[in-house]
DNA sequence: CCAGGCTAATACCCCTCGGGTATCACAGGG
DNA sequence: CCCTGTGATACCCGAGGGGTATTAGCCTGG
């Protein structure tokens, strides 16, 4: 069987239909009439030779080869996205890079990587992308980021190569008038159920939430707000401090996993720019170890 | 500037003119006419606003945008060629697997990886494909496998999630009668300038060959040729003393750097089937330990 | 139990655009 | 100076992608 490749076109048009699960909703979103739409995934499991869908009277449903087409159809389409972006900017010959990092975190890192990646003798002139978290792998794979700063273990790293920058404990962020922010330290245990400061809930990757009593998050900023109002309890890498509100106590947490901060790329990328950095984030880290050492 | 997504037959269009550098060749390759072609690069050149080649009345050259969407283009075919075959493994509904390995090494390993697969409640049917050295990558990448065996740090593995299996030190494999192999062990130096001997060169990337005495290799067969003739000296794992042959003999090189034998898979695999093998790579690298523990 | 409202599939038409052939424009080399 | 080999143009044709109108099932509600 000669399958010749599956055109783009029809993977965008696959993709909306198994997100959507419905063929006028997902004819609307691509823009098209809802008939060429049901062609066009009947020639595509045509051609591939296998059944995509279940189509119910009333609705539609992903066999277990669609759900694996909808998963490499995202990547594939996020490869190619990241083609044009990268060829327009390889295009601009912009010594510059893109750098996405969650909006918040890692401040004074963030601040001493920009000014090194500025030291340098042919400066690379960084843009810093903020965006939500969970966000920055799509980004750094559409091609949108050159390179991430993300956090083990909490963020995906699959797929990309890192640099380790900065291990640190966590700290528990409290209202100063609670009951818990005269202790010199915690436990996990007694901080995942406190009554009156119930942790936040973050959405999962299919946008749900799990449950729990926590008030529910989806960015920073909402988050930062719950806590300056001592609505919820926050358990973040001890250098997040540097968004501290005055009215809160900072308090290790001595049991929580150590939280590494990394620099990631795609292994893919040859860029030079990209290896530059890089090279500077190691340096700071150099930096940030020694200073370490003689703090203690 | 709405750039509406490259289709994947602008992509393979690119690819081809790129690698021939001239557009009848190209277009031949491609099975097309070559002004159709011409066309194509041009709106490809258009849409993304970007040049992509110097056309040279006598020829054409790569544009530095050029190089950078030949690179992405290629990963973004891959992973377009991967989503189908991926989808059609999934829809045959197999719990079966494709393990790709270079032709003649890690022969012991392998059984024993094979050995544990079989012993499952539910076998996992594995499929070994044998490739020339270098392509493991690729394979994995487009989907042709799910599973490589690959060794550390020779094999390329940017983009893979890996696990550690066996870390070896390494042998040189000499002729019986040859001075060098009545040694007790060798050191790097020692080997690499044996004037009767000389080590064999591989291709790069590129299919060019370094400069060097030593014949050209392109595989396993070849090179098992050339030593038993007594043409060229090797440097294997110590393991793959498993294709040695009775005239020759395997004397430790002390300094040369210790390789990591390891599974390797792409980190978007969701596959369960995948996710068991691994498990069951692990189990068997225990296994070995445990016995070297025992040998010591 | 039937009517009405969803859904996806069919029928059919249009016209864009991908591909083919013929030809041109131009640089180098004999 | 002409010939050769290169990519670009001009032009035509037809497949196929997209639109509208309609049909065929299935579920729900009265």
């Amino acid at each position: 069987m000669v399958v010749q490749d599956i055109e783009t076109r029809e993977l965008r048009y696959f993709v909306a239909v198994a997100e959507e699960l419905h063929f006028g909703r997902a004819a609307e979103r691509l823009g098209i009439a809802q008939p060429p739409l049901s062609r066009a995934i009947r020639q595509l499991e045509h051609r591939l030779g296998v059944q995509l869908l279940d189509r119910d009277r009333r609705g539609v449903a992903l066999t277990e080869a669609g759900k694996a087409l909808l998963h490499e159809a995202k990547t594939a389409l996020d490869a190619i996205a990241a083609a044009t972006r990268r060829t327009q900017r390889a295009a601009a010959g912009s010594r510059s890079l893109v750098l996405v990092t969650k909006a918040g975190a890692t401040h004074e890192l963030l601040e001493q990587l920009l000014a090194a990646a500025e030291a340098e003798p042919d400066p690379v002139d960084v843009e810093v992308l903020l965006c939500e978290v969970g966000e920055q792998a799509g980004l750094l794979r559409d091609g949108t980021a050159d390179v991430a700063i993300m956090h083990r273990p909490y963020d995906d790293l699959a797929g990309f190569d890192t640099e380790d920058v900065l291990t640190e404990g966590q700290v528990a962020i409290l209202p100063r008038a609670h009951p818990l922010a005269s202790r010199e330290k915690l436990l996990l245990e007694e901080v995942q159920n406190v009554p009156d400061l119930p942790i936040a809930r973050w959405p999962r990757l299919d946008g749900t939430y799990p449950e729990g009593p926590g008030p529910e998050v989806r960015n920073q900023a909402k988050l930062a707000q719950l806590v300056a109002l001592g609505k919820t309890l926050l358990v973040i890498p001890a250098s997040s401090r540097a968004w501290q509100w005055p009215r809160h106590v900072a308090v290790p947490v001595i049991d929580a996993p150590d939280v590494t901060t990394v620099v990631a790329w795609q292994p893919s990328s040859r860029s030079r720019t990209v290896a530059s950095f890089v090279r500077k984030a190691i340096e700071v880290r150099e930096r940030l170890m020694v200073s370490d050492a003689q703090d203690s």
